[in-house]
DNA sequence: ACTAATATGTGAAGCTTTTCACAAGTAAAA
DNA sequence: TTTTACTTGTGAAAAGCTTCACATATTAGT
């Protein structure tokens, strides 16, 4: 019922999902919708589903359902993207420069307010619209700008000093790219996002099936 | 002791974390590493390392800790990285084509080898070396190409139809970009990459963080 | 040969997450 | 009003995962 019991990972990354499916719901004109129906759309299960919510109170209506627009607005709310974040982009190589590129951020209420590179060559150029800032000037960037989030997309011999001048700043997420585990103080929020990992998680199964033939 | 038993996925992913942190010992001249040092670059405990390997077997010697290189190779095996795979990329919008630019799949195995999308004004044109396919030659790519792994990186609305004619082809592993939960006929392994998933769960990390204040 | 120091491999305990099963609430039809 | 059909919310059971603790094995020094 509280939110003070602690919230597993995978809880909250169902949530997520769930949101997506409702604003899918939301924009077919669907009204309500029923923790198998959620279920059925997320892959998992109708009892999972309702364990989830509940842990966050109840929106439900029994013998109805969950009204649909209704339940997006508290996820919403829950997982604070019922306003918009601050983030810096740090590091314009291949990865970071695909993520600008790509604008998928700002339509879900991730807004690139920063870019930043060590490289003279990159330092004042333009990416869709914003302007690369040198990395000596990290501090005063986060600063003025509000930074609040952190995509990290520098080359693993860089991500330690990166780290330190994010802890010292005050920044409390980062969104990692660098396929290398981040030492950070308590209280910093780290997520991985490790396309490399996937694949590798994938080619074993693959693997697997093959022995067990 | 046998790889019959199931490995649950925290702990493959933990095993291409070992992997990574293997390769960097080896760069570095490392012959041995004990657990210890493995639970502590990549943020887990010396028993779970310990765990982790012996589901596999007993590649450590009491005493001493496991040979870097050796292990590394083993790891390899086990993940079957030990040779490289066949990939197509469907789908060359923004992020498809920032994967292709990227590079970092061949550099661990992942070759791509086909690319292919339903827009004329993509199809014929090069993208790193590959020319753009037309989607509905998709079959006949995968057979002479061999492809044994899609990267998925289509717009929602079109995923559906292409996860049935990759089922159909007889393809068993997808890593899929897209952000909608794949529904995939028995058999087939998908793995989501979702960047948006992840910055919310960030962002919900930092919202109970600021509720508890 | 013996002792000290080190570090693996693993059964068992402890903890977390998922699934089950059902009481309780809602709405529409008879 | 009563019945019927549905669906949530939630303790309790089951399953799964992580940590503990220690027997076991190896090397180096005395």
């Amino acid at each position: 019922m509280s939110i003070s019991n602690k919230i597993s990972d995978s809880s909250v990354r169902r949530i997520s999902i769930y949101l997506r499916i409702l604003e899918r719901m939301e924009k077919n004109g669907d009204e309500t919708v029923s923790s198998e129906e959620l279920s059925d759309h997320s892959g998992t299960t109708a009892a999972q589903v309702r364990k989830d919510l509940s842990s966050f109170g109840s929106f439900g209506k029994r013998g109805l359902g969950y009204g649909v627009s209704e339940l997006a607005l508290c996820i919403r709310k829950i997982i604070g993207v019922d306003r918009s974040w601050r983030v810096a982009l740090v590091g314009v190589g291949r990865i970071g420069s695909a993520l600008v590129d790509w604008g998928g951020f700002l339509d879900r209420g991730y807004d690139i307010v920063a870019i930043l590179d060590v490289d003279p060559s990159k330092i004042g150029q333009k990416w869709s619209g914003l302007t690369v800032c040198d990395m000596d000037d990290f501090e005063d960037v986060v600063r003025e700008q509000g930074v609040e989030l952190i995509i990290l997309a520098v080359p693993v011999e860089a991500v330690s000093d990166v780290v330190d001048r994010i802890a010292d700043v005050g920044i409390r997420g980062i969104l990692n790219f660098a396929p290398t585990t981040l030492r950070v103080p308590e209280g910093i929020t780290v997520k991985d996002v490790n396309m490399v990992m996937e694949l590798e998680a994938l080619s074993f199964t693959l693997n697997q099936q093959k022995l067990k033939e």
